[in-house]
RNA sequence: GCGGGUAUGGCGGAAUUGGCAGACGCGCAAGAUUUAGGAUCUUGUGUUAAUUCGUGCAGGUUCGACCCCUGUUACCCGCACCA
């Protein structure tokens, strides 16, 4: 039988609205549970399948635990200030304010549609002056504690969209949001020194439940590395030229030095590299290529030699030429090397090209055909010849170094502290003051918020430049320290702002007081599960456990950590197995699939497709499969009979237990596998009980709840299915009576035997003897082992 | 280049982690119902002449391997001249 999907869902999706039984309590003395996903962007296209997917996975988790008794809570919000808006208002002409505050209704009715069990009471915009507010009070603290500096650096400017981005945002120095080439260029930036908390972050890690991929991920990109500093002399001046390197006890073996393009003692020595023209020609060149194709044209290394200066290797005293080349970067470690050519294949490129000595430090390889990385005998290094183990001949250096005053041990990590503004109108505005007198002063906490002007110009300036600096009621402002005439920073906070502490506001979205009562955190915080893309696990995920410990330092939140347990979801792929995009015209819009079908046969599909952490494409055909699982669920009430057979009561108890530990870990695919599976048993049947149709709606209604709460209630009962107590098992009465065995001979499958659960050896191999085929199959062979495995497997060796 | 992952029927995917490969769904075929189509229901469906062969490919360990080991290929995802 079919039911009426559309009716049906709209009349329960209103009934747990109007009864209010997804919204959380505060003051509970049930367990808490705390499930979050990862707050939409609202954009004017509408929401994607991959948003649904992306929520599906705590939202039947977070009802089973609701089922369970638990006091759940289960928000939802909107990331809304950023680019998009921004773009698509200086297109339109209408404010972002007004998009926005569209594209929110929009995404909320949609999630409404689908019927997720959020609590619409705590939803949190993160452009309403009393959400963003707070992201500035957290910028200021920041600031207090010496976390936010200002520094003129080479950035990385998208000229497309006009505007700075993080190294996070210009991955593979492409625009994170309009795809153009990234170039260099120098301007001022407010960093966040997220760097500080590196060491923080990376040890945590350890006492987080994060998926091992996701774990990886934040190392990797914290990327530390444990090493020495070590510095080189300068031919014929009191100075020293200060490098990193992991291999300090290859120092024997340094033939020249490398400086990166923008390395600040070519400046400084000006006056003594004779060939500056070709120095200044090369690095002309360099601040020309983008990031891009700096990184890219890996193989052909580039250079100059300073002419005119050396360096002294502080362990040989022997003077090297010192190259600058592209190749080193300023951004990592000191912006120089000590080069060695016979141990580091880029070195070795290097001195080739430009007819370098290369000298063996470390035995192992043939440095006449290759640098050789693998470890080895030392050779050629003085009283470090003979270490054959690294770790005890870079200690013995590191101790030498620190002696002789010319080094010391030290770290170093990929990630970089955070460009922490953009010129652009759509953002948190930055509480900062640039006064003449007083110079760079934060704006009082009580003058929090500091509102975002209402303006109708959006565009950014030609030079690059915030359009609020246009707009002079805004930028003239007086000076909070000494009162004198001072301007207003006009750059905004980054996208990533608002998203980096938006769970702590769920727990209480309307405090006008703090960020959130300290009560209130204690009883919700940690996060107990979290869910969301790939993609935003060294991003996002970073930058939130960042602020969150950081809130901890200043005892703003009671743990150290935000989330206790993170997982990701995988891609839904389109048709035709490629990732779904406009261009394509691959994309399944849900709002299709909600109108013909109804939101549970899209919620059962979208977890049924497949494994919920793997790419999976769509197929409209097995949506239908979906629907006909359904509608056939539709139909039990009508089989519902006292005569029910005995035999579906093991299985009942099974797919109970089934169910119950698949969702736990996110094995939606084959929980329903197994309720189809059930389903088809209960068809064979012919008939149920009203109490196994009662635990089967029980089951699936975390999945598809609108059909078990109407089939709840067609049944008679009183209350909402959502509400009721989730099934037990009973762990007796999942097991059978007997068992079937396969038989193998010389691990082949045979045939097959029937015993009583728990048999042992010797009825195992009476019973394959008492077996006719078995039994004419062992004739006349030799018996040469014979293998059982209780209620398994038998399995009889013979020659 | 480095790091991680994946590879199973025509398709999406299962497999209690070393014990009957292919659960469940799609698709397909036959039948029922229908004026017909659609929808629905029933049965069948890895492959083979076979008691055969079969989890990307080549080896190995084991009574027994999709699972462990060695080598290899393809694809996907991160990072990428990180000193």
């Amino acid at each position: 039988m079919k039911y009426d999907f559309s009716a049906v869902e709209g009349k329960w999706q209103k009934r747990w609205e109007d009864a209010g039984i997804f919204n959380a309590a505060d003051n509970s003395d049930k367990p808490k549970f705390y499930g979050l996903v990862e707050f939409p962007y609202p954009s004017g296209v509408g929401m994607h399948v991959g948003h649904i997917k992306a929520y599906s996975g705590i939202e039947v988790i977070g009802r089973k635990r609701r089922m369970e008794g638990y006091n759940v809570l289960f928000p939802i919000g909107f990331d809304a200030f950023g680019l998009p808006t921004e773009t698509s208002a200086i297109k339109t002409g209408i404010h972002p304010r007004e998009l926005t505050d569209r594209n929110i209704n929009k995404f909320s009715s949609q999630l409404r549609r689908v019927g997720f069990a959020f609590d619409w009471n705590r939803v949190v915009d993160t452009t309403e002056e009393d959400y963003y507010k707070w992201t500035q009070y957290i910028f200021l603290k920041m600031f207090e504690k010496g976390l936010v500096f200002r520094n003129t650096a080479l950035v990385n400017y998208c000229p497309t969209c006009k505007v700075v981005l993080s190294n996070e945002d210009s991955q593979g120095g492409k625009c994170d949001i309009c795809k153009s080439d990234i170039v260099q260029k120098s301007k001022d930036v407010w960093y966040l020194r997220i760097t500080e908390y590196a060491d923080k972050l990376l040890e945590e890690l350890d006492n987080l439940d994060y998926l091992p991929n996701i774990k990886l991920q934040q190392v990797n990109w914290i990327g530390k590395s444990r090493g020495a500093f070590v510095n080189f002399g300068i031919s014929g001046v009191e100075d020293s030229l200060r490098v990193y390197t992991t291999r300090p006890d290859t120092l024997f073996g340094v033939t020249f030095m490398v400086v990166a393009p923008e390395h600040p003692m070519i400046d400084k020595y000006a006056d003594k590299i004779t060939n500056m023209d070709a120095v200044l020609a090369y690095r002309e060149e360099c601040s020309k290529k983008t990031e891009f194709e700096r990184t890219q044209l890996v193989k052909d290394k580039t250079g100059v030699c300073l002419e005119g200066i050396k360096g002294v290797n502080p362990v040989t005293g022997k003077e090297i030429p010192i190259y600058i080349a592209d190749y080193v970067m300023m951004g990592y470690g000191t912006g120089a090397i000590m080069a060695v050519p016979a141990h580091d294949e880029r070195d070795y490129d290097f001195a080739k090209k430009f007819g370098i000595d290369i000298i063996e430090v470390i035995k192992g390889g043939d440095i006449s055909k290759e640098a050789y990385a693998g470890d080895g005998e030392m050779v050629n290094s003085g009283f470090l010849d003979g270490f054959t183990n690294k770790k005890d001949s870079i200690a013995k250096m590191i101790e030498y170094l620190t002696e002789k005053g010319v080094g010391e041990g030290g770290v170093q990590y990929k990630m970089k502290d955070w460009a922490f503004n953009r010129q652009r109108y759509w953002g948190e505005p930055i509480p900062i003051v640039h006064c003449p007198e007083c110079g760079i002063v934060p704006v009082p906490y009580e003058e929090l918020p500091l509102r975002l002007p209402a303006v109708n110009e959006f565009a950014p300036g030609e030079g690059g430049e915030s359009p609020l600096a246009k707009i002079d009621s805004f930028v003239n402002c007086k000076c909070p320290r000494c009162g004198g005439d001072a301007k207003r920073e006009t750059d905004t906070m980054p996208q990533w702002a608002g998203s980096s502490w938006y769970f702590l506001r769920y727990i209480d979205p309307h405090n006008s007081k703090s960020l959130a009562d300290m009560d209130k955190l204690k009883y919700w915080l940690p996060v107990d599960w979290y869910n969301g893309g790939m993609e935003h696990v060294t991003r996002h995920l970073i930058y939130s456990r960042f602020w969150h410990r950081f809130l901890y330092d200043i005892g703003e939140v009671p743990t150290k950590e935000p989330y206790a347990k993170r997982t990701a979801q995988g891609l839904i792929l389109g048709p035709d197995g490629e990732k779904m995009s406009k261009s394509r015209g691959n994309v399944v819009d849900p709002n299709d699939v909600v109108d013909v079908y109804g939101a549970d046969v899209l919620r059962v599909y979208i977890l049924f497709m497949g494994d919920y952490g793997s790419a999976a494409p769509w197929s409209d055909n097995s949506v239908k499969g979906c629907k006909r699982f359904l509608d056939r669920v539709a139909d039990l009430p009508s089989m519902v009979s006292k005569d029910a057979p005995a035999k579906l009561e093991s299985s009942f108890h099974k797919t109970i237990k089934k169910v119950t530990s698949d969702i736990e870990e996110m094995k939606f695919n084959t929980a329903i596998a197994a309720m189809m599976g059930l389903l088809n048993e209960i068809g064979e049947a012919g008939a149920l009980t009203a109490e196994q149709l009662e635990t089967f709606l029980l089951l699936l209604c975390p999945f598809a709840p609108h059909l078990c709460e109407e089939l709840w209630e067609q049944t008679g009962h009183s209350g909402f299915c959502s509400m009721a107590k989730w099934p037990e098992y009973d762990e007796a009465k999942t097991v059978d009576a007997t068992v079937e065995l396969a038989v193998q001979i010389n691990g082949k499958v045979k045939g097959k035997i029937t015993l009583p659960i728990n048999s042992d050896k010797d009825a195992a191999i009476a019973a394959v003897k008492a077996d006719e085929k078995l039994a004419a199959l062992l004739e006349g062979k030799t018996i040469v082992k014979e293998i059982v495995v209780p209620n398994k497997i038998v399995n009889i060796v013979v020659r």
